[in-house]
DNA sequence: ACAAAAGTGTTAAGAATACACCCATGT
DNA sequence: ACATGGGTGTATTCTTAACACTTTTGT
């Protein structure tokens, strides 16, 4: 077993915000050949001695200034690893979905232009990517169905139509105010601050902030 | 980049069957360091220009000797990282869940004694494979409760109280027969195949077969 | 005839869905 | 006073859960 090689290992980030109610997730435009030019998830080398999680660490740090401690909820996605998805050579690509509330400007000395782009209106991907983000959002979808994981895509405080509107944005229909009011709130999930949001010309809307900010599932399914 | 060295890169393979209305997994005794003379989960090395799939299908073929043709369904079940997992050094291993009927004996040349354990009465595993068994049992078990996968733990032609019974076995708990059947029945999944299962002194019992067998989720849970 | 497992329906409780108006604010 | 989005309840349908006896066979 002396003469064994492995294949590259690599990790990728596929990481969810929303802004002006719609899903996004970020990008950055590759400064290198392969695919010099386009649009890809942020993703790195995962060297020997460091975990995949420690790998995605640095690397969004690196190449667009986000520290992992901000994102409110991160899971391993899934293993991508057919031979050909990397022209240099046999790359092996554990993911991760992370989501997170208002990161949008993105400080960092990157050169690689990190950029949030709405999931509906994607620009030209490298690689496999594509795909990789709509198993994401896949994933992303049942996850919100059957756990509380809206959370992390929500500031700590939060009104009911902002909660619903993070559940229309990611399971991509409209749900009925009066029924998710009710059963959200059979939930016991949250909890009014006594705070109230004022913004524009209507009565305002009451604050609310999660008992938990750690996963946990649900009893019964939205979709 | 030139002097970048990747972890290996190994799989393991949790292969689930359903053996005296047990759910039990395939298992089998090292020969070798570290760990020699335990029980573990099937696997080996994953070289360059191998995917992850191919060396599955090749470590259980050779130490096992399964063909993974004969699996009912596999599918990619998370990769372990814990850099202290493997005391020989960084291994990040892929792991896959397979689904299969009817393979007691084993056959294969294979020193390393495979044989199927209860997962409610395992020996004592190497690395972290009791954790990764749990992972898998319970993946399986939500696999079950929102997809057709039973199909996979099941001759091809089956009895109702055979199919109540693999349920029963993976989510570990008794289900109601005439609710089980008015369910079921209404998922259309199934269809008589004319033929009847006489064993013993009592009533025989029909036999069904599934309309396809690939995995499809369904509309309401099983629980 | 008896033991053993297969097969079959109904009812009541709970959950999901559909639906329309009043409230509090800023201009 | 009016425009804007926030907030609230009920009736109907569908789904789930609880429950006991008859049927068919082998011995």
């Amino acid at each position: 077993m002396s003469e064994y090689r492995p294949p590259i290992l690599t990790i990728d980030g596929i990481i969810f915000q929303l802004i002006d109610g719609q899903l996004c997730v970020l990008l950055l435009q590759r400064q290198n050949i392969p695919f010099k030019g386009q649009w890809a998830l942020p993703g790195g080398y995962n060297p020997e001695g460091e975990t995949t999680m420690q790998a995605l660490t640095r690397v969004l740090r690196v190449k667009t200034g986000i520290d992992t401690k901000r994102l409110g909820l991160i899971e391993q996605l899934y293993t991508f690893d057919s031979v050909g998805r990397d022209p240099r050579g046999h790359a092996v690509s554990v993911s991760y979905m992370g989501l997170c509330y208002g990161l949008s400007p993105l400080g960092g000395k990157t050169t690689e232009n990190p950029q949030f782009f709405p999931v509906s209106n994607l620009p030209k991907l490298a690689y496999d990517h594509p795909d990789i983000i709509k198993y994401a959002h896949e994933r992303l979808r049942s996850k919100l169905a059957y756990t509380n994981a809206v959370f992390a895509l929500l500031p700590s405080q939060f009104t009911f139509p902002q909660l619903q509107s993070a559940y229309e944005a990611v399971l991509g229909h409209e749900l009925d105010k009066r029924n998710f009011r009710k059963r959200f709130t059979e939930l016991d999930l949250i909890v009014p601050t006594g705070e109230f949001l004022r913004e524009g010309a209507h009565r305002p809307a009451k604050l609310y902030c999660f008992k938990h900010q750690s996963l946990q599932s649900l009893p019964r399914n939205f979709d």
